[in-house]
DNA sequence: CCCACGACTGGGCAGATTGTCCAATGATTC
DNA sequence: GAATCATTGGACAATCTGCCCAGTCGTGGG
């Protein structure tokens, strides 16, 4: 659970430069190769880091609109079956089962405004879906990120 | 702006075994190594993918909590400042402006539910904010993932 | 119909990196 | 003090990378 400041600077780095290995980040870190390799594998056998996946740019795809849609969803059946049927939706981002007034909030791309009301008559097709509700991200002043979170948390 | 079959493919494999170098990719996919070199710096280039940071898993650092805080602002200033505000504070790992009766939804993390109050606490101080209201994630059914979109794109 | 162009192949090369061991040295805990 | 754990610095073979090249293939233009 946490998190020394060698991790957090080595995290940081990788972050900052993902292609150098790991021969690199020691030198960069003045430390062993071993030890960077130790750190590492601990990182990720504890679930800290959970993968190198390449980082892809829905927009770079024409995926231009970003959507955040709320659902609301009938009791009966519960919200199991209605994530399922959500995850066979590629344009479907992230899903969340939430507190207040809705049940589910889920992030959504489409290619333009015209084919996010196709991706949204998708949600609404699914079964257990009652309403929906939508907000169009306009702009992104901060995109997701976790190294701030990773500094605070290997102070 | 288009993706090809393989260029989906080669994300796909690389998303699943991330470890695996070029040569690995190049016979797994059963084309020549250059190939897969150039078709990785095309994607690059082109801005597809935009990076191969470690993902980090905010709940292994112990922040258990996920919210999604919605923000209106005082008109005056408009968003900038307010953008800028809320970067420094790590638990703030997005941010977006959006359509409809608010103006920003931030998604936000915390240590426990008690540490999400002092995180809106920090996020209404800011300059601008007028008020805020917060939504938790209870359960995260569909992680972020942009898998299927790439294997939709790729068609 | 032919040609140029871009993409892919298959190969080779030197240099760097990886995975994997090891013994020795702190540092910390009991 | 004794044991434990992390780190260091070094070694090894095997592998991979970055880079180059010549030849082939398919498409579109001339």
């Amino acid at each position: 659970m946490t998190i020394d400041q060698l991790d957090a600077r080595l995290i940081s780095l990788l972050a900052a430069e993902p292609r150098i290995g790991v021969l690199e980040c020691s030198r960069r870190l003045a430390v062993a190769r071993g030890t960077v390799q130790a750190r590492l594998d601990r990182l990720a056998a504890r679930g800290v880091i959970t993968g190198y996946g390449p980082d892809i740019d829905p927009s770079a795809l024409g995926y231009d609109v970003t959507a955040f849609v709320t659902l609301q969803i009938r009791q009966v059946g519960g919200h199991v079956p209605v994530a399922d049927r959500l995850a066979l939706i590629p344009e479907v981002l992230e899903a969340h089962t939430i507190t207040g007034g809705d049940d589910m909030l889920c992030r959504v791309v489409a290619r333009s405004n015209a084919d996010l009301q196709r991706v949204i008559d998708l949600i609404v097709d699914v079964q257990g879906v009652m309403r929906t509700s939508s907000v169009i991200a306009l702009d992104t002043p901060v995109p997701y990120r976790t190294m701030p979170l990773v500094s605070a948390a290997g102070a």
